[in-house]
Parts: C-alpha cells; sequence; structure tokens
DNA sequence: AACAACAATATCGAGTCGAAACAAAATTCC
DNA sequence: GGAATTTTGTTTCGACTCGATATTGTTGTT
C-alpha cells in the first residue's frame, strides 16, 4: 500500500475517533465544534452564518445547534444592534467552564508524549493537508487576525493595532482570535 | 500556542472536513465509512457488531446504516449457516463501482503533493495519534492478517499460509484484509 | 417612497444517530 | 438435559442533521 493511502486511511480513522469521542457531557459532535469555534472567534466572526461557513454546514443545521446550545446554558444570542438580522453568539461561563473538559483534550495530550520535533514536523504536514483540501474544494480559510493580510500591527503600542478592511481597531486579547474575513499574508 | 493544541485544532479540522466531503454520490459519512470497511474486511470481520467495534458506533446504528446500504444496492446481508444469529456482508459489484469515486481520495490526492520524505514522516506521526488515542479509550486496533500475532506464513508455499487462532487456512488474496481479531506482532 | 435584489436566519420533512428495550440463537453451568 | 447467561442483530424512541423553502430585515435603484 501506497503512503498515501495509508494517510488517507488514517486520516479517516483519526476523523471517525474525533468524531466518536466528541459525544461527551451531553454535547454532539457539531455542538462542541460549534462551542470551540464560538470561543475563538473575534466579534465579527461569531454568527450563525460564519460558523456554518467553518464548519462547511448550512445555516440551517447551525441555526439548530445554537439553540441547543443555548438551551443547554452554554451559549447566548443576542440580535445585533446595527444589522437586525443578525445574531451575535456569547459563550456564557458555564460554557468557558465546559470547554475546559474537551473531549479532544484526548488527542492532545497523545500529541504531547511525541518529541517536540516529531510534534512541529506532523503539524505541519496536516497543515498541508488541510490547506489542499480546503484550496480543492474552495472552502474558506480563517485564521487569526496576527497571520492576516488586513492586520496592521501599530509602530507605538502593541495596544492599538488594527484592521485594514473593517478599518476598525482590534483590541489586544482579539488578535489571536479566528476571523471570517482572514486572507493568508504573503510568507509562511 | 503549543504545537500540541495546533495539532489537536488541526485534527479537528480535519475531521470535519472529511465529514463534509463524506456526503456524496447520495451517501452519508458513516454509510461510506461501513462500505469503505466491508470492501476491505476479511470474511471473519463483515458482521454488524465487527463493523459496529471498527467504527465506534453502536450495533443498532449500523444496522440501519447496512439496510440503507443494501436498499441503495451495494451490499448483501446474508445469514451465517454456521451461527443462525449472524450476518455476513458483502460488497456488490455496483458497491466495487462506488468505492472507485470514494470522495476522501481527495485527501488522498492532498497527499501525493507532498515529497515521499514528508509523506512517511506525516503517517507515522498521524500512527502515532491514532494508536495513542486507540489505547487511551480502549478501543481495539483492527488491522491485516500479516501484522498479526495470529499469522502463520507458510514455509512452502505463500499460497497457504493459516491463523493460529482459527487454525483455518487464509487463502492469498485475504492476508491484506483488515481482521477483528487482530492483535499487533512484537515488533514494530 | 416604492420596489426589487440581496442577505441572515428560521422552519419543516425526511432521514440518521445513540441509547435502551427487545428477540433469537448459542454457550455455560449446574 | 434444562435454566440462566451471553452474544448477535433488530426495533423503537427522542434528539439531531441536512437541505429546501419560507420569513424577516437591509440595501440599492428609480
Amino acid at each position: 500500500m501506497s503512503e498515501c493511502a495509508r494517510i488517507a486511511e488514517l486520516v479517516d480513522r483519526l476523523g471517525r475517533m474525533a468524531h466518536g469521542l466528541q459525544y461527551a457531557s451531553g454535547l454532539n459532535p457539531a455542538q462542541w465544534e460549534a462551542l470551540r469555534f464560538v470561543a475563538r472567534a473575534n466579534r465579527y466572526s461569531r454568527s450563525p452564518g460564519a460558523i456554518a461557513r467553518y464548519l462547511g454546514t448550512t445555516r440551517g443545521t447551525v441555526s439548530q445547534t445554537l439553540i441547543a446550545l443555548e438551551s443547554k446554558g452554554y451559549i447566548r444570542r443576542l440580535r445585533c444592534d446595527v444589522d437586525r438580522r443578525a445574531l451575535i453568539v456569547d459563550i456564557t461561563d458555564t460554557g468557558r467552564a465546559l470547554i475546559e473538559n474537551d473531549p479532544l483534550c484526548l488527542v492532545l495530550r497523545a500529541a504531547d508524549a511525541l518529541d517536540c520535533e516529531a510534534q512541529s514536523r506532523l503539524a505541519d504536514g496536516l497543515d498541508g493537508l488541510v490547506r489542499a483540501v480546503q484550496a480543492a474544494k474552495g472552502m474558506p480559510e480563517f485564521g487569526p487576525c496576527l497571520d492576516c493580510i488586513h492586520f496592521c500591527p501599530s509602530n507605538e503600542d502593541a495596544e492599538s493595532c488594527h484592521c485594514a478592511l473593517t478599518d476598525e481597531p482590534i483590541p489586544a486579547g482579539e488578535t489571536a482570535k479566528i476571523c471570517v474575513e482572514f486572507q493568508a499574508a504573503a510568507s509562511a
């Protein structure tokens, strides 16, 4: 069997395992994935539509996933003042506490056992795969402001970076969060 | 962010992508995964129970998945003569043809773009992850007869290997198939 | 100001999932 | 040999997913 076929099989297997692990704490995989995203996305990206694009699913499905998460008390859905069609999703304290018990931490701990060198090689390999498939299927990229082409770091003060797209300042705590509008900057 | 957390995130993302890709040709992810397994498993491992263990799901779910696959004409379910509770699942010619269009081949082609060295490092890294998580969750391993502790290669003739567990001969075409009873042989 | 085009989300029906209850066949234990 | 136990697959049920359609809000044009 070629190395490629082995990789495809392992990806399949790992995906299935990750899927199974995420039936935990009364949530299902889609709910865990949405909650995780909400915890890591910046305020422009916490809408049902953006979540759907990130998860590669439909807005209808996300709508129901979020209703389920809200009824369990892990998120809040607030009507946006500027655009009254839109919803802004926020994680609650209970939700943040739940994330601490993320079932995928098991994968994380498994990765922890590898040596440093192997870790970064594995991460790079995975990253290449993800990018290649994303490109092949025309999926959006998503990434943190820090690595985005629209990110303008401030010269004077790390507190006052801003986004060239929205022309708004980016609070210090938000620069590492995921954004819908992400476009990879030039270098790797 | 630590390298480990990046790995966990990429695994999550890759899993979600694989999930989404598998809504294709009128099947869903569970059906693709079951069909793929049936195509690769030896005759002792093509039962609903074994499929459930492989996929990390329940027998009830697999039962329904198989009924769906049979109604679409991709598999057959035959009552076993020896144990009349058991079913043996067989892939049909239509099913075999469908597998040629496996949506996960996209991942395979993405892996193809990597250079040889990177491929085997990625495969080894993934393999380590899969094993670690399997061990942590007490999941069964699954593997081909060739790498199994019960496999007895024949001295005289490659045609007549046999299994020390069932004490039956293993046809030549079956030695690379996946088995429920798999136990990894000593060396890596 | 009216109207059309567009965008964000909600709703609905068909199909699926996991868990638990169930039935049938095989095995174990007296 | 026969009752209890285990194993195997199915059925049922409530919750969820998916994709299509409907609803509601926004924006641009005349």
